[in-house]
DNA sequence: AAAACGTACTTAGCATACTAAGTAATGTGA
DNA sequence: TCACATTACTTAGTATGCTAAGTACGTTTT
């Protein structure tokens, strides 16, 4: 039965399956899939807002603010009052953060070539560039702004 | 900055914003995304133990478990212990989740729509073939078994 | 300068997924 | 038949995301 499932299906399965793999290989890190991202992100941003971060990531600034508050307790990133603006922290990686810089980098290679490898580089590649037409189609923005 | 990023976090990125779309067109209903994938799935499979279910949709028992219970929390589905083994349960729509699967498969099909016309529909039929062959090479099944 | 509006952040409650651990019942093999 | 392995399910704890609601501060407008 289910001779054609629906579109969205099949990418909202390939990527649960594959944000597991992710999970399982950053384990040995400490981290989740979603917080080596950020550190990956404030890496290459340097000392940014949570706000800024947040628009950087396409969440809201309610889910980076739980987040950021699970990278402060794991000692991953800190924060110090702006002092252009109240309201705002300024958040840049500590030591240990920037010490999974590398590490991450390496996770996001395996990553890529495990998949390349299920898949085969050329459907890969196109799968890639279709999704990120479509996450263009459907306004997100990329880390980096 | 950010030139190349890597290829997985576009798939990650665009099934989120995806599933971000599919949820505020289900909200009117009073599911979730993923319990409307098991209400549908359901009305296609008759009556089946919560395992088969779980197995159908590739995730575990245990957020299979948690899944039942608010679709029956919430009326939709029914549980009646399994005659042939004391140790599971038999699940089945209710009349409540039966009158859903029209509007669900409503959803379904705009949302698809939707996607198509984002993307267009060559590309977005190229982005699903891609992605439910990731899927397969992953390992994941598919609902209906 | 006071009122209004907008922005930065937090907290609470809900939807989902996973792992780990525990209970119950089935099935199997000695 | 007794012991062990397997299977069905639940519960607890963690990771994430969202919306809604509230606080605090900055910016604009009268």
């Amino acid at each position: 039965m289910n001779a054609r499932p629906h579109l969205f299906h099949l990418l909202l399965h390939s990527a649960d399956l594959l944000e597991a793999e992710l999970t399982r290989r950053l384990k040995p890190l400490g981290i989740g899939p979603r917080q080596a991202q950020v550190i990956d992100g404030l890496g290459r941003m340097g000392e940014v807002s949570q706000a800024r971060l947040a628009r950087a990531f396409n969440v809201t600034q309610a889910s980076m603010s739980t987040m950021t508050t699970r990278l402060i307790a794991g000692g991953h990133i800190a924060r110090r009052p702006d002092p252009e603006d109240t309201r705002g922290n300024l958040l840049s990686l500590t030591d240990k953060g920037r010490g999974l810089l590398s590490q991450i980098d390496a996770v996001w290679r395996d990553i890529d070539r495990f998949a390349a490898d299920a898949l085969g580089a050329d459907r890969f590649e196109a799968l890639a560039h279709e999704a990120g037409a479509l996450r263009d189609a459907l306004g997100g923005k990329r880390p980096g702004d």
